[in-house]
DNA sequence: ATGATCTCCTGAGCGC
DNA sequence: TGCGCTCAGGAGATCA
């Protein structure tokens, strides 16, 4: 389950062995994602990528024709760069091939994720909804106080929700809040004004350490050359139901928000 | 307008 | 062994 810090793994990853180098051929299966893509994805034969960037989760790839692709991994969405004649793994979508017969595929068997390919001028605005990057440097804890302030939902739910701090997702959600002492259950709007800056700093913290490691590796997930993260060791709260808390030693628990499992020390989160 | 719930989809894990 | 059930979740649609 890619969230920002595998988001950006990929993203770099893709910038330094994608960028600049043509594509030469694609072969497709018929598009089965979740959205249809304006251009057809053989329309990126004979093009550059000239920049990739990323907002949460969705990547943007900057075409040498001023068009664009934009990607979102979903749950189980891949990218990995492979050699001629390697093996293809089943549910692959897309195989783009480069000049020197490497490629780049897109794989992803629960086809939540999505790639679509736009004309110049065709901005995608499929992420227009999002609120701030998570690690945009521009985030103050008074501005972060103002969204919290205006919600009613669980902290849980409104650290969720892209459209208020984007990037997200269940880890980081339930590890960010164990390291800030907040219950997943507390209403956004109860944070007392003392907890937002910690929070702030503990967000932007837990997705750097996991991004100095290259990620998560929950399930599946590995970068575009194939190698898993290794943030998963440091994780103290997400899916150890049953175990002691790291900081109290209180028992672990599982709970069910808005039909998401929360992890969180009943001991030690307020 | 907001928050909760449902839906999409497949593979893994489990019980019988 | 193998079937069928449940669960996981990002994000958009829909409901209250």
């Amino acid at each position: 389950m890619p969230e920002l810090p595998e988001v950006e793994t990929i993203r770099r990853g893709l910038e330094a062995r994608l960028v600049g180098r043509r594509i030469v051929d694609v072969m497709a299966q018929p598009n089965r994602l979740r959205k249809a893509s304006p251009l057809p994805w053989s329309a990126l034969a004979g093009r550059k990528v000239v920049a990739v960037t990323r907002h949460a989760k969705a990547l943007r790839w900057r075409l040498d024709d001023g068009g664009c692709v934009s990607a979102h991994l979903g749950m189980t969405g891949k990218f990995l760069f492979a050699g001629p004649g390697e093996p293809l793994p089943a549910h692959t979508h897309l195989r783009l091939i480069l000049e020197d017969g490497q490629e780049l595929r897109f794989i992803d068997p629960r086809r939540f994720g999505w790639f679509t390919v736009h004309a110049p001028g065709d901005e995608p605005g499929d992420t227009d909804h999002y609120g701030l990057d998570a690690l945009d440097p521009a985030w103050t804890a008074e501005m972060l106080a103002a969204v919290l302030a205006r919600s009613k939902a669980p902290l849980k739910g409104f650290l969720l929700d892209q459209t208020k701090i984007a990037g997200l997702g269940n880890i980081y959600v339930c590890e960010a809040l164990w390291r800030a002492g907040l219950s997943p259950r507390r209403l956004a709007c109860n944070t007392p004004r003392a907890a937002v800056a910690p929070l702030l700093k503990h967000i932007i913290a837990v997705l750097e350490d996991s991004l100095a490691q290259g990620g998560t590796s929950f399930n599946d997930y590995v970068n575009s050359i194939g190698e898993p993260g290794k943030f998963l060791t440091d994780l103290a709260v997400f899916q150890k139901a049953g175990h002691p808390c790291p900081r109290c030693g209180a028992e672990i628990r599982r709970i069910v928000q808005s039909g998401r499992s929360s992890f969180y020390c009943g001991g030690c989160q307020r």
